[in-house]
DNA sequence: CGGCTGATGATCT
DNA sequence: GATCATCAGCCGG
């Protein structure tokens, strides 16, 4: 199904994240497994020069301490030292050569940790997602974590930034609520494949994966 | 929609 | 040299 370029004005508008406070550090649950819970529904915002792009974040996934699937499981390297950092700041890294991958630091400072952010419904900045994403259904610009960071513009010059501070990219609250949450295992790993660490708003239909890890 | 495949390149062994 | 928290494109049902 096509969308229409006045319906993407339309949906600029119903979503404005105008009312969109911030998240302080303080509101943050200080576990890992409860801030990816946390996370769902909540928003994440990217100021750029061109304007404002944000989206409702409808899915995560945990990767705890010493869980073998984690990054920070071998301990502190140049790649994974945002892991690391105080709790709501961001881990950027490059995967399978092409995508890049936003996660949220979860743990307090020292401990590796963080939740990686698998999904968003796009809310602010519909057209200049849809440029970034260049040729995709408007349904899939933020259907998947490497997909929701290449629409949002997010690459490896944001790694560590503190999405609590005064910063550009950030984490905020909207009034609208939400609705189911559900859990399930994680996508594409190898290891630590049984565990149930994944979180998504239920029946999203921006949710990523296969049908019935979205139901 | 679901399953499969090739591309892609930094990181760590 | 192997691994990898993925994606787009293609094909069959």
């Amino acid at each position: 199904m096509r969308t229409t370029r006045s319906e993407l004005h339309r949906s600029d508008r119903v979503s404005s994240t105008h009312g969109v406070r911030r998240l302080r550090r303080a509101e943050l649950p200080v576990d890992t497994v409860e801030l990816a819970r946390f996370l769902i529904g909540k928003v994440v915002v990217h100021d750029l020069n061109t304007g404002r792009v944000s989206g409702r974040i409808v899915e995560t996934e945990a990767y705890p301490v010493a869980d073998a699937a984690g990054h920070a499981f071998r301990g502190k390297t140049p790649r994974n030292g945002s892991l690391f950092l105080e709790r709501g700041h961001a881990y950027v890294h490059l995967t399978y050569g092409s995508s890049l991958l936003l996660n949220v630091s979860s743990e307090r400072q020292g401990v590796g940790a963080g939740v990686l952010l698998r999904a968003i419904e796009p809310l602010e900045g519909i057209e200049r997602m849809v440029r970034s994403r260049g040729k995709t259904r408007v349904s899939d610009i933020g259907r998947g974590p490497g997909r929701l960071t290449k629409a949002m513009k997010v690459d490896l010059r944001q790694d560590g930034f503190d999405l609590c501070a005064s910063g550009p990219l950030w984490l905020g609250v909207t009034p609208r609520a939400t609705s189911a949450i559900g859990k399930s295992v994680r996508i594409g790993l190898t290891r630590n494949v049984h565990r149930l660490l994944r979180f998504y708003e239920r029946g999203n239909p921006q949710v990523s994966g296969p049908k019935r890890l979205r139901r």
